[in-house]
RNA sequence: GGGCGAGUAGCUCAGUUGGUUAGAGCGCUUCCCUUACAAGGAAGAAGUCGUAGGUUCGAGUCCUAUCUCGCCCA
């Protein structure tokens, strides 16, 4: 295989599916060490994430880009550091927004709605609307390069998991964790269904306050009130002022009278009335306001709902009965204006409660739901987090979790929704509840009871869908059988997901984690950012901006979406996504490509064995001190989270380091044959095995593809060439050894010193070949002084003149100069002095300027570094820093030197 | 009202035990189709790191105050 049977682009769609199918034929991404299997040891510890489950409504999006990158980048590390790596897979039910898309779905295809489908019909239809979209979404997961264990996938409304989820519940109940009663909770009056408070989001919105009077009975006074909801008048049942109020207060006691209906309500003191806002009186509707809610318990008002589960006016709304909400809201208004109970009415922004999915007016309403007693739950999922059981990467979400965990409400689990997971409890003709594991047993259970078979039916409701999700660490593994799985990899090692999910999730399986399983789920909680467009928006269908990352995918590769996201983010900070950026790493890529490319090709020239063993060059020893320091930079951003920067880091020194210099070294080291040949392939194999190794998981596709030609290039050419401490060329990349830090051996830093001033030498010949529009091609002569640093001139001056483009005819290098060299054009180069015989070019006096700009700015860094030295720094800074400012004062010493004698001539 | 985050080059962002000359990508200027790569190469311009104090020999990095923007919760 030759560089020339390589195209010259890589060619990530021919590519990826391929090595996806071939690593998970392979069997690549089941544990190397699996309770299944023989020879199976228990005491290896493995790294295990659960995936969150996307959920089955069949849309691929940047979240779970984001996500299965994050997460693949872990495993894939984990994995090749030889650990027994799980990376459970799965899907969520997503109850509501299932159900919502298979509503729509029927109702277009079908014209049927799922009441007149009747339940059991409607779930049919959502199964194989769950098996359709499932099918698209685990493909698209793999797309991605998900390195996760099929074999071990889990659905949350499946057998297994359902057992679960009654287990729970049932554990719950009987410890008199969930109790069933009547409480003002959130309504969506389409879905018909109480939603959490979680699932609720408020958004500012232009309203308006409408100002009316409460007549005071037998008097023709009023109290002014102002609502932002007039038909909630309708069911208030006192009107609330502050008891320091001097305009109110003479009315506590009082009986106000409801307009339109001439109901008599109270007029109470309470001091939550804020007698700054809007009139300073307070109606007070206990039965669809939380704050109301909370005033009329204090006070023992009585409730009324005058909402039905449609956000119709009940029978208590008088007149108004049968309308909607919103058009009593029109009807009332109007009436009372009729009636001359209004003042007025202002433009008010207010905050309105919408629903997460669907985006409809929430309404608080009294309802009889299931809850969780949440604070013995919250206590110790918070304590698990406060004495560092469970860190949170990053730290400050910490912070976010305890302020949420401190003023956590009871959970509402109950849903009116065909589509989920129904609650175990059976009810008698005589209301009183069975909670069990099964039907059988709440039969048995009543028949204990009543002492004979009575009639039971099933609670309705389903639960929320987090109330499954919550359990997915433990049981995707088995819980609550006592599985080998369970046993060998609970509790799980890394949860990553999005912040925007910690309290919905993350949250819940920490408190039900602890609860069930007495063990914290996972050690570590690691939040992403989310993904917005290139300006920092939010991506939303109405804007228009939402990038879909198939298309990208299809345009860059997946490969380039990965990087992207990996390297363009911090741990908890947003990413701004931007195609240009893709497209960037998609010419990363296409880079490592290229490399790869010359390396085969270099090798493939390159002699099969080596006759002695030659010493490396200045460019050898350079490149692979930097290999080895960027092992243990990597190796430390890995071990404390910091993915990305590790991520830019190897990127730097894939492109501006090796490729941008080495390699071009390397083409003159190649072309000198022999033995120098062999050791320049034999770096050049070892450099990109490490790259890639070290990259495999940001960009594991196109890394898997270089690396299986780099090992099929190196076995057929020599077997002397193997950069594997074994010998033995791991059997793909995906399941190699991560690379083991190198520890020094003293050479490096001279090495690395002696190969900055190459590099400053060759950028400073290039500098002034660019400004004095020298043609790229044509080599010029040179003449070269130092007094230290000769001997590295006289070795790399093949280097030199190659990568300067000097004459190497008209080179000479010497330790320093008799004469002044007349009509040259000269520059200093840290210790170096350079003369270019370049009369044609030469002008006196522009000379002049610049070499005194040069020396007007080195005495400045002289005198900012004698100061410096002269003062406390010397004294109190580590030896290590005062050496490094000293050698560099002595350089511009020397440089000053250079320049004034220069200057001279 | 409570909590959290951000403000660094024209744009989007890195910069984690504080080390003295602050980086990248894109964009911009000049030049080059050189046999790995024009999805490329070389050179260059461009930032008083929001503001004001403080700690320190030393602050983009730590502390305090403040301004602006954003998010979460009530």
């Amino acid at each position: 295989m030759t560089e020339h049977t390589l195209p010259k682009t890589y060619d990530f769609k021919a590519t990826e599916e391929r090595i996806y199918t071939w690593w998970e034929q392979q069997g690549f991404f089941r544990p190397n060490n699996d309770p299944r299997n023989k020879g199976f040891d228990p005491s290896k510890k493995p790294f295990v994430i659960s995936i969150p489950p996307p959920n089955v409504t069949g849309e691929l999006h940047l979240g779970h880009a984001m996500f299965v990158a994050m997460e693949d980048l872990m495993i894939r590390y984990h994995r090749m550091k030889g650990i027994p790596t799980l990376w459970v897979p799965g899907t969520d039910h997503a109850g509501i927004a299932t159900q919502l898309k298979v509503e729509e779905d029927i109702l277009r295809t079908e014209e049927v709605t799922r009441d007149e489908l009747g339940r059991e019909e409607f779930l049919k239809r959502t199964w194989s609307w769950k098996e359709k979209y499932h099918g698209i979404i685990s493909r698209q997961i793999r797309r991605l390069g998900a390195s996760c264990d099929w074999s071990r996938e889990r659905f949350t409304l499946d057998e297994g998991l359902s057992v679960a989820v009654r287990e729970a519940f049932v554990r719950l109940y009987k410890k008199g964790l969930i109790y069933r009663g009547p409480r003002l909770i959130n309504w969506s009056p389409r879905l018909r269904t109480a939603v959490s408070d979680l699932e609720v989001e408020y958004s500012e919105e232009e309203g308006q306050l409408y100002f009316f009077k409460y007549r005071i009975q037998g008097s023709s006074d009023f109290i002014p009130v102002a609502t932002t909801r007039p038909e909630t008048i309708l069911g208030d049942t006192a009107v609330a002022v502050h008891p320091d109020d001097e305009r109110y207060k003479k009315f506590i006691g009082a009986t106000a009278l409801v307009p339109m209906l001439d109901r008599e309500i109270p007029v109470i003191g309470d001091e939550y009335v804020d007698r700054e806002f809007g009139t300073g009186a307070l109606k007070i509707t206990p039965g669809h306001d939380a704050n109301d809610y909370q005033i009329g318990a204090r006070h023992k008002l009585p409730i009324i709902s005058v909402l039905d589960q449609a956000a119709h006016i009940t029978a208590a709304g008088g007149p108004y009965a049968g309308m909607d909400r919103f058009d009593a809201r029109k009807k009332l208004w109007s009436d009372m204006q009729a009636a001359g109970l209004t003042i007025k009415t202002e433009r008010y922004i207010q905050r309105v409660p919408r629903s997460q999915r669907g985006g409809e007016i929430i309404e608080p309403m009294i309802s009889t739901q299931w809850f969780v007693t949440i604070k013995p739950l919250a206590e110790p999922a918070l304590a698990a987090v406060d004495t560092g059981r469970i860190k949170i990467v990053p730290e400050h979400f910490t912070r976010v979790y305890r302020n949420w965990m401190e003023n956590i409400q009871d959970w509402c689990i109950s849903r009116q929704l065909w589509w989920g997971h129904r609650i175990p409890v059976w009810y008698a003709p005589d209301g009183s509840m069975f909670c069990a594991y099964n039907e059988d047993e709440a039969r048995a259970n009543a028949k204990q009871k009543f002492g004979k078979d009575v009639e039971l039916i099933q609670d309705p409701d389903v639960l929320d869908t987090w109330f499954s999700s919550g359990l997915w660490p433990f049981s995707t593994l088995g819980w609550p059988e006592q599985t080998a799985d369970l046993a060998y990899f609970y509790p799980t090692s890394v949860l990553e997901t999005g912040y925007d999910i910690l309290f919905f999730w993350v949250a819940r399986m920490i408190m039900m984690g602890l609860e069930f399983t007495s063990q914290p789920p996972f050690h570590t909680v690691y939040l992403h950012g989310l993904v917005r467009d290139d300006q920092g928006r939010k991506m939303s269908k109405t804007i228009g901006n939402v990038i879909d990352p198939l298309e990208v995918m299809d345009k860059y590769g997946t490969d380039a979406l990965r990087f992207t996201l990996l390297v363009g983010s911090t741990p908890g900070q947003d990413v701004n996504l931007s195609l240009e950026k893709v497209a960037a790493n998609r010419n990363f890529a296409n880079k490592l490509w290229n490399a790869g490319r010359f390396v085969f090709g270099a090798l493939a020239a390159a002699p099969r064995e080596q006759k002695a063993n030659l010493e490396w060059t200045l460019a050898d020893a350079w490149i692979w001190a930097r290999a080895k320091q960027l092992l243990t930079v990597t190796n430390r951003l890995f071990e404390n989270n910091q993915y990305g920067e590790a991520g830019r880091q190897i990127y730097e020194f894939f492109w501006n380091e090796f490729a941008d210099w080495y390699i071009e070294i390397a083409k003159l080291q190649l072309a000198e044959g022999g033995d120098r040949a062999f050791k320049t392939a034999d770096l050049l194999v070892r450099v990109l095995d490490v790259s890639l190794r070290l990259l495999h998981p940001f960009t594991p596709f196109v890394t898997e593809e270089l690396w299986t030609r780099l090992k099929d290039a190196a076995v057929s050419h020599s077997a002397k060439i193997n950069p594997e401490k074994k010998g033995i060329w791991p059997e793909a990349l995906i399941v190699a050894d991560w690379p083991e830090l190198i520890a020094d051996e003293g050479w490096e830093e001279s090495t690395l010193r002696n190969f900055a001033i190459f590099q400053d030498l060759v950028r400073a010949v290039r500098n002034l070949r660019a400004e004095k529009g020298i043609k790229p091609g044509q080599k010029i002569a040179a003449h070269l002084a130092s007094q230290e640093c000769y001997d590295l001139l006289q070795q790399e001056k093949a280097a030199l003149t190659a990568l300067a483009q000097l004459d190497p005819a008209q080179l000479t290098i010497t330790k320093s100069l008799k004469e002044r060299p007349e009509n040259m054009i000269s520059l200093v180069s840290g210790p170096v002095e350079v003369y270019f015989p370049l009369s044609g070019l030469t002008n006196p006096a522009e000379e002049r300027a610049r070499l005194e700009r040069e020396l007007h700015d080195t005495r400045s860094q002289i005198q900012r570094l004698e100061s410096l030295l002269a003062g406390d720094f010397a004294k109190r800074a580590p030896a290590a820093v005062v050496e490094k400012e000293k050698a560099r004062l002595q350089g511009y010493k020397t440089m000053v030197n250079s320049l004034e004698e220069q200057l001279k001539k």
